[in-house]
RNA sequence: GGAGGGGUGGCGGAGCCUGGUUGAACGCACCGGUCUUGAAAACCGGCAUACCUUUACGGGUAUCGUGGGUUCGAAUCCCACCCCCUCCGCCA
């Protein structure tokens, strides 16, 4: 959510970050400005009637203590006139509240001057490549294949006992998910990172707080009995953990880690992009969030995605970034980075990172402030998040990228303390 | 799930029965000042948040868990919900 006094000030901004995300054509903010108008209006005009009702009732309350018992009477029945005004400018009031809330909720964030402006994926800049894809002597095989050959994963039970794309892990599979959740956290608690073990459901006000509700539910498992929501990512907890609270001024920068796995409904997939462990409903994902003042917010965006780049190279992945264009990063970042992995048999990129500065975005809308020093004033922070890393992902990159000759598969020297053996199979 | 008690400002804690200058006593913490060689102590002053309005100084409105109700007037009375504590039950 931006702020409307934003809105106000730089009108022109706003309508053309929206043409640049490719969302409307920017007369939303006129929308907007003329709602926040008339709110304003008829604030004003609440106000000025309650300010005249609290003087007739302090005026009441005088002239019982004195026993003036008929001008009392009088005044009472001057005062039960303006409740009546009052009611109906209340209700107006709430009517063009709502407005003016619904309306802000549509705006989305505006990208910031070094991102590139594009519509399409195509759009987006490689800003770096790191590792060169291996030249293989035999015909490279899918993941999905290595995984039923070494027994690794089983799918159709999955299927059976809950549905596709709900996976079981078994035996060295399993191990190596363990392996790599806890490579990911030692290396970001290494690196200063808080670890955090977070509720796996969440209520309504945290989604709305990380911007999930309104419009992005159908994304969500929802337990519709308790009005509980499974978290798509430990985002959502994570930096709901402090809505509504005001740091100290030298309680920044606040960095955590948490582990959580995520549910995602992923409605209207298919294809070679749901295949094996390329998209899946349940997965597990290491998050990595901050809590940072505004004027570091740009500086931690690429301490973020250093040490999640960090991470790949240790398991010697071979990656690239990309540079979200606006048109392609979405409704709530201010800036946006993807790491993307070499998956060797399907000779494709796999996204398993996405890093994003939100500046104010969501902090405002879940009211995430820090006292000043200069001012002493609360102010609204900035939240960054990214994942360090997603799972199911990696796991395809180092099945197909270090398979062998002979069918096994070998394990990347970073991970055998984790995974307690050098090889598969 | 059942019974009882409770949610007040950064913290502690009055006020609620008996509605009326109570945005809220008092204490602690914090900030500024006086005093002091310096510090402590003492004393004086300041110290919630959001919104509206104003060039500014300032003025106003709302908020005592949340939402609704009664009333001219609600932290205070009534209803619903949420959360916390104690006891009982159940359970990994």
């Amino acid at each position: 959510m931006l702020d409307i006094q934003f809105i106000r000030d730089h009108a022109d901004r706003v309508r053309t970050a929206m043409q640049q995300k490719g969302i409307g054509d920017g007369s939303l903010v006129d929308q907007v400005l003329a709602a926040d108008t008339e709110r304003r209006e008829l604030i004003a005009q609440t106000q000025d009637t309650q300010t005249r009702s609290n003087a007739a009732a302090r005026e009441i309350g005088t002239l019982m203590k004195e026993g003036r018992k008929e001008e009392a009477q009088a005044a009472i029945a001057e005062s039960s006139q303006l409740k009546a005004t009052l009611k109906e400018l209340e209700e107006k009031e709430r009517l063009v509240q709502e407005k003016v809330d619904a309306l802000l909720l549509e705006v989305p964030n505006v990208p910031h001057d070094s991102v590139p402006v594009g519509r399409t994926p195509a759009d987006n800049v490689v800003a770096f490549e790191w590792g060169t894809p291996r030249e293989f002597d035999f015909e490279a095989v899918p993941h999905w294949d290595l995984l039923d050959r070494h027994d690794l994963a089983d799918f159709d039970r999955g299927s059976k006992v809950t549905g596709a794309g709900f996976p079981f892990y078994r035996g060295p599979g399993a191990r190596l998910q363990r392996a790599l959740i806890n490579f990911f956290l030692d290396e970001a608690v290494q690196a200063g990172y808080v670890e955090i073990q977070a509720p796996l459901v969440v209520n309504a006000d945290s989604a709305r707080g990380t911007g999930q509700l309104p419009d992005k539910e159908d994304m969500m498992y929802e337990a519709k009995k308790d009005g509980l929501y499974l978290i798509p990512t430990a985002e959502v907890p994570v930096t709901n953990l402090h809505r509504d609270e005001i740091f100290g001024a030298d309680q920044l920068p606040i960095r955590y880690c948490a582990y959580t796995p995520c549910f995602r409904r992923e409605a209207g997939s298919y294809g070679k992009d749901v295949r094996g462990l390329n998209r899946l409903h349940q997965f597990d994902k290491v998050e990595l969030v901050h809590f940072v003042r505004p004027e570091d917010s740009y500086q931690a965006l690429e301490d973020l995605r250093e040490h999640a780049e960090s991470l790949l190279r240790k398991l010697e992945l071979p990656y690239r970034r990309l540079l979200m264009c606006t048109g392609d990063m979405g409704f709530t970042q201010a800036k946006k980075y993807d790491l993307e992995v070499w998956s060797a048999a399907q000779a494709r990129w796999l996204e398993v990172s996405s890093i994003s500065n939100f500046e104010s975005f969501q902090a405002r809308r879940m009211m995430i402030r820090y006292r000043a020093e200069q001012t002493g004033k609360p102010q609204i922070i900035h939240t960054l998040n990214g994942s360090g890393l997603a799972l199911p992902r990696i796991v395809a990159a180092l099945l197909e990228n270090n398979q062998q000759a002979d069918g096994s598969i070998t394990v990347p020297a970073a991970l055998r303390p984790y995974f307690g053996s050098d090889a598969i199979g």
